[in-house]
DNA sequence: TAGTAAACGAGACGGTACGTCCAGTCTTTGC
DNA sequence: GCAAAGACTGGACGTACCGTCTCGTTTACTA
């Protein structure tokens, strides 16, 4: 025990336990993708990562923590912002981000799960939203900082709206809002900031 | 025997069996409400409804199908429209029967099933889902009629962004929104539609 | 056939319920023969009867007794006494009658039922074997009637001993006993008996 | 993990386990008496053994099974030869052996489950049989070693009549047979091999 | 670089739930 | 009204995971 001078004192960070722990990652992820939260089994991880089930449960308490472990480097895709310049502009770019994602279909699966209201899986899905949300409160936020938005303008509804309004339509619909979606949940969405305009997409060569 | 015609051919619907599929129904809303969905258990609900795991097991081939069956009859209440004769008061009837609903403890727990994305639940949950939209939906199409809302109004978008929005509202702030809070989200929502007026909660008297 | 404590008060018996009773006899047996008594179902007798299950439990009380019910008459096969003139005789064609029952493999399937140490199935078994050894003692009886066994015979024992020696030949080795083995076992076993003489086998004209 | 072959091989063979196995077979043969075979589950014996239903599922797949490897060691107390320098001599040790087998409640459970024609026992079943039978067959083969038996006797049906006529006077009569019963039986079946006396049993001091 | 703490692999265990099967009883159906 | 159809209770089955444990062995800190 305690007693004594003891020779080591840290955890291990040598190449091995460094690639063990990176590798059930790897594994917990791809588990998830092929079969989903609700049928994923610490063994059918532990057999893909190639790696004793026990090694798993030594290091993660249970699947939620496994799973919000191996979920949560994802997260921080969100975190930059773009800063194009303007309100639309970083929308429509933090957007386009969110279309990147969520087409690769790992993503895909992982939102998924993070969309599950599983109650142990609360605090890191919770946590996720809140920090994808938070890009788009800092668009706003540095639009209002620019003059873009006057003082009246519902930041944190519109924000709010644009979020879920997103998300959501990719649930219902099974695919990522198209450009034109976009430009139209935009224009609902911003409706309430004058001087606001949201162009149409690219390809039109619309003008306002 | 092959001894001639069939002598009884339909499924029973006597008291008893009626009695037990009520029965079997309740327990497992009850244990959803109990325990939740990922914690339910067939016996847990057998135990509840006082009747035999195996009769369970008769009529529901798992655990999805009979949660499925459970809650299917609990998503009519949205299917009725408010018909207050303004866009407005529509949608704030309906909010307020979904707060009516979701602050019912049950019905909360039901929600959560509702909007956990288990592949077999599908099914239910997007029928689920499109009902309660298609209220809100019918609201506009109905503003529309009634010459409240021009020809240029994104229906669709806005219902869109209402109903998501005010879910989400719920599930991130782990409460309903206030009245406050509906106006606010109303406002920004129906903002492109020229015309529509959301007043300020009822116990501020205020005129238009 | 023995039906067991009768479950309705009018039990009918004309055509259609003596039609039903024997498809289930023959039923059992062929179910008996196909799967064997530890994998027999009530169920699966039912339905290769063409009859409804409750319609056997109304009958038959539970398994045992429709076994026993419809093996009894089988066992009747082994009652006359073949009456050749000679003890020698006699037994041979006792054993013949052995080997043409048990070649059959419905025969073969029900003496594996006769075999079981069921408790339920005790009685009829019991009596089975009883009736079936009871033609041996017979053919000894009328042996020593004959003059052909003297009084210090142990008939008791030499029936005994050719009954259970042939049955367990059979179940030993998979195969009812050759000629020349069935004539090696009569000679052991009636070597006691003075002037009892066993000749070879048919096929070899072999001196005494 | 990939690190190389594989670090251990053989089960668990410590203290425990151990334990549990030897459990679980007591437990087996316990129950077996106490309910037989029919009405042996496997939570009954886990219960007696106070072991968990799993642990026997992980050792032993199935009942069979189960029973077969309880039983297994049983079987051994057969195989030693008595040697007492004479034919008759041996044969009466050996079913002196059988009756106080015979007469332990537990081992009378034994052999009624040896006896069962069950399909998936039958390889015990037989193995049993012939280890058993097999300490009479060298009986047999000492005594023609030793001269007491010339070339033209029957070894094996004698050996075979008397096993099986044994056992199943047992059978039959719910009870092992007498010391007068056993000496006509061996009279009987001993009366082939010339110049074999069986003299009557201890109690009577007969000369031959 | 030697010794020791930390981590790992393997195997097992107690538990809980699953979904299936069957025996035997009870309830509906429909002629 | 009654026999057939069908549903119900109860219990065992064999399976799949979960989370824990022990026991050797290997890895990698650190004095």
């Amino acid at each position: 025990m305690s007693e004594g001078p003891r020779k080591t004192r840290g955890v291990h960070r040598g190449p091995r336990s460094r690639r063990i722990v990176e590798s059930v990652r790897e594994a917990t992820i791809a588990e998830l993708v092929r079969v989903g939260y609700a049928n994923l089994t610490i063994g059918g991880v532990a057999k893909a990562a190639e790696v004793n089930r026990t090694t798993i449960y030594r290091r993660w308490p249970n699947k939620q923590a496994l799973v919000a472990a191996a979920v949560e480097p994802l997260l921080e895709t969100y975190e930059v912002d773009p800063g194009t310049g303007s309100l639309v502009g970083d929308l429509r770019a933090l957007i386009e981000r969110l279309r990147e994602n969520l087409e690769r279909p790992d993503a895909r699966a992982l939102t998924r799960v993070l969309m599950l209201n599983i109650p142990d899986l609360h605090d890191v899905v919770y946590a996720s939203g809140e920090r994808t949300i938070g890009a788009f409160d800092r668009a706003f936020t540095s639009a209002r900082a620019r003059g873009e938005l006057g003082p009246e303008a519902d930041l944190e509804m519109m924000s709010h709206l644009i979020f879920f309004g997103m998300l959501y339509w990719l649930i219902r619909h099974e695919r990522f809002p198209s450009e034109r979606e976009c430009t139209r949940m935009l224009r609902v969405a911003l409706a309430s900031a004058p001087g606001v305009e949201v162009p149409d997409p690219a390809p039109a060569d619309g003008s306002s």
